[in-house]
RNA sequence: GGUCCGGUAGCUCAACUGGAUAGAGCAUCAGAUUUCUAAUCUGACGGUUCGGGGUUCGAUUCCCUGCCGGAUCACCA
């Protein structure tokens, strides 16, 4: 049964039989812990047309429930607050109804497609802690959406061109005496990533050094040889030089092999992946396209602009003077190019960091312009940076957290804690490597989910490996020791059914408060949906293993004798290890059977 | 300077979108294992929700203003 349905329609009708008069919109939320009952009117909005205090308001429905509603039991009333008890009769119920469903928690498909970005770092830096907080986030509102019913594509674009690339190109050409990762077991990414460094090194020396000669300092970094290399290489790799195409091709392999295992790890995955190589030149067609409707305009030197002044921003290059891409040029070709792919999908979620707000909102704008209607239902789904307790991550000053290091030691410093507590009796050394791995990156993903991804966060990397309190590795537990309970049950040979689940006609105040809050899994699923906003689930869940823990600690299952009672709460604690399970699964967090 | 975010317990974060005496975790202190996993549970301590105005039955939430922190405003990505 739907009791949040049901509870709504009885209030609607309360309010017509007593005040004869409609209402739409019914202000329900949870009970404070200090008053009895579950579920709280709020009465303040309903004087207008009870014509009566907030308190005779309360009462008067309140009464009329309990007569009528045959799911209100009891109810008291707080000053303009009607606090009702659901009878326990209500929620076993509820409860059965959830136990019979195999799919609680997946909703069936709903015939809506989504798309979402996440990840799209450049191919010239190993991926770092922000990079985690990207994947994590976009995974999870993928599947988030999933489970709502929508079919997701998740997707990528990959920065593969451009100036940057070149960098580390021109770099490895000078420095790299022909190093690949094969030659030197260096990781393909960081391999890349260090001729970036090399590159940035060189070119701040020889900027130094030309400004000793008397140099201005905008005309050294434009003529720093090792600048003018990289320069000629991209004009090169334009010119589909086939040398340079060749090594561009090279280098970007390596540095895909190298995501390519940093993201098995981190659990991830995509559907498909756009190279900018391939998109920036249909970006180019639609801005020409958009110069002959005359939605932008030349300039003078060729330069191709976008006038925003109208809509309050500002005036935009979308094509260099010389005809060359620039970023946002490509950004347009990719969503064009998506839209093709998949037309059924109605929108797109790009997870991208805050710092690019006003991009984003400049490419909406401009899809716009061009006639994409789908422009309206594109969405920046736009995180804060990540913090370390010594400031902000910075490449230079070297204090960026690199993502293979960090899973590392999150899985090294869970199986030291995971032996150290020494429960893994009978276990092999393999098991207990998987289940670190489980209980490192569990923590690591909730400790990054965990905050409302608008929001800026600090990553302590202390509090980050700590096991317990509220962290992923609180929820795991929590179900472990409830799977626990079931293997125990199975080998009693007691496995309840869903018709003997109603013989129990009395739940614990425990018992009610899980019920509840399992019950509201699919409006919190909802709620996350809405917002984009991982963390919403993650507290739930938290919030769940808790309350089910709270349950733990004051019943002792087994010694209930009465066999009714008994049946119901392993078949209740199967219920919250399921839907623990399902809710971290959207986080891509796994949960173990032992720990 | 313009625009946009954010400021809540010592620290890290919540607060159902305007509702009750603002809640958790960590830290500190005091307790709980002959019983299903103590990576757990129960208490205690901890607040001028950045300051000041306003809107109303009611404000952490909305408006104005000041302070602090961040992002952004490139023919970079």
């Amino acid at each position: 049964m739907n009791l949040d349905l049901a509870l709504r329609t009885s209030i609607q009708q309360a309010v017509t039989a007593l005040f004869n008069q409609q209402v739409e919109q019914l202000q329900i939320q949870p009970t404070n812990q200090e008053f009895e009952g579950s579920h709280t009117l709020v009465c303040f909005p309903l004087t207008k047309i009870s014509k009566k205090g907030p308190e005779q308001t309360a009462t008067a429905i309140g009464e009329y429930l309990v007569v009528n509603s045959g799911i209100v039991s009891r109810f008291n009333v707080v000053k303009g607050f009607l606090n009702l008890v659901i009878a326990d009769k209500v929620w076993v119920e509820v409860f059965q109804s959830i136990f019979a469903n195999k799919n609680f928690g997946l909703l069936e498909k709903n015939g809506r497609e989504v798309m979402v970005e996440y990840s799209s770092p450049n191919t010239n830096k190993p991926l770092h802690l922000g990079h985690l907080r990207n994947n994590f986030l976009g995974y999870s509102v993928a599947e988030i959406y999933n489970a709502l019913g929508f079919t997701v594509h998740k997707v990528q674009i990959i920065n593969d061109r451009g100036i940057h690339i070149c960098k580390s190109m021109a770099a490895w050409k000078l420095y790299g005496n022909g190093e690949t990762p094969q030659s030197s077991g260096l990781k393909g990414d960081k391999l890349v990533g260090k001729y970036y460094v090399e590159f940035d090194k060189n070119y701040k020396a020889q900027m130094k050094e030309l400004v000793e000669k008397g140099m201005s300092e905008a005309e050294a970094e434009k003529k720093a040889p090792i600048m003018l290399l990289a320069v000629e290489m991209l004009q090169k790799w334009e010119a589909k030089d086939e040398a340079t195409v060749q090594l561009w091709k090279a280098m970007n392999g390596w540095v895909y092999d190298g995501f390519e295992s940093t993201y098995k790890r981190m659990g991830v995955d995509f559907e498909k992946l756009y190279y900018e190589s391939n998109t920036y030149l249909l970006g180019k067609e639609e801005v020409l396209r958009g110069v002959e409707s005359g939605v932008f305009f030349k300039k003078e030197d060729g330069s191709v602009w976008v006038d925003l002044t109208s809509d309050g921003l500002d005036q935009k290059v979308l094509l260099r003077g010389d005809g060359t891409s620039v970023y946002m040029t490509q950004d347009i070709g990719t969503a064009i190019l998506r839209f093709r792919d998949f037309p059924k999908i109605e929108g797109q979620v790009y997870t991208v960091g805050n710092e690019q707000e006003y991009h984003f909102k400049v490419l909406f704008l401009i899809l716009k312009k061009l006639g994409y209607k789908w422009a309206e239902k594109c969405y920046h789904l736009s995180y804060g940076m990540v913090d370390l307790p010594s400031g902000k991550m910075k490449s230079r000053e070297g204090t960026v957290v690199d993502a293979d290091d960090l899973m590392q030691e999150m899985a090294d410093d869970a199986e030291k804690q995971t032996r150290e507590i020494g429960k893994t009796e009978g276990a092999t050394d393999a098991e207990i490597k998987d289940l670190s791995e489980m209980i490192g990156l569990g923590a690591l993903k909730f400790f990054l989910l965990k905050v409302d991804p608008k929001k800026r966060m600090l990553f302590d990397p202390n509090e980050s490996i700590q096991l317990q309190g509220h962290t992923g590795p609180f929820i795991q537990y929590t179900h472990a020791r409830i799977r626990a309970i079931i293997r125990k049950a199975e080998s009693m040979g007691v496995k309840p059914t869903k018709s003997e689940l109603t013989q129990v006609t009395s739940l614990e105040p425990a018992e009610r408060e899980v019920v509840f809050m399992v019950n509201n899994y699919i409006n919190k699923l909802s709620e996350a949906a809405r917002d984009y906003s991982p963390a919403v689930v993650a507290n739930f869940a938290f919030d769940l293993a808790k309350g089910y823990n709270h349950f733990y600690q004051s019943i002792p299952i087994f010694n209930e004798t009465d066999q009714a009672k008994l049946k119901f709460r392993i078949a209740f604690s199967q219920v919250v290890a399921d839907v623990l399970k399902k809710s971290m699964r959207v986080l891509g967090i796994q949960v173990p059977e032992k720990m």
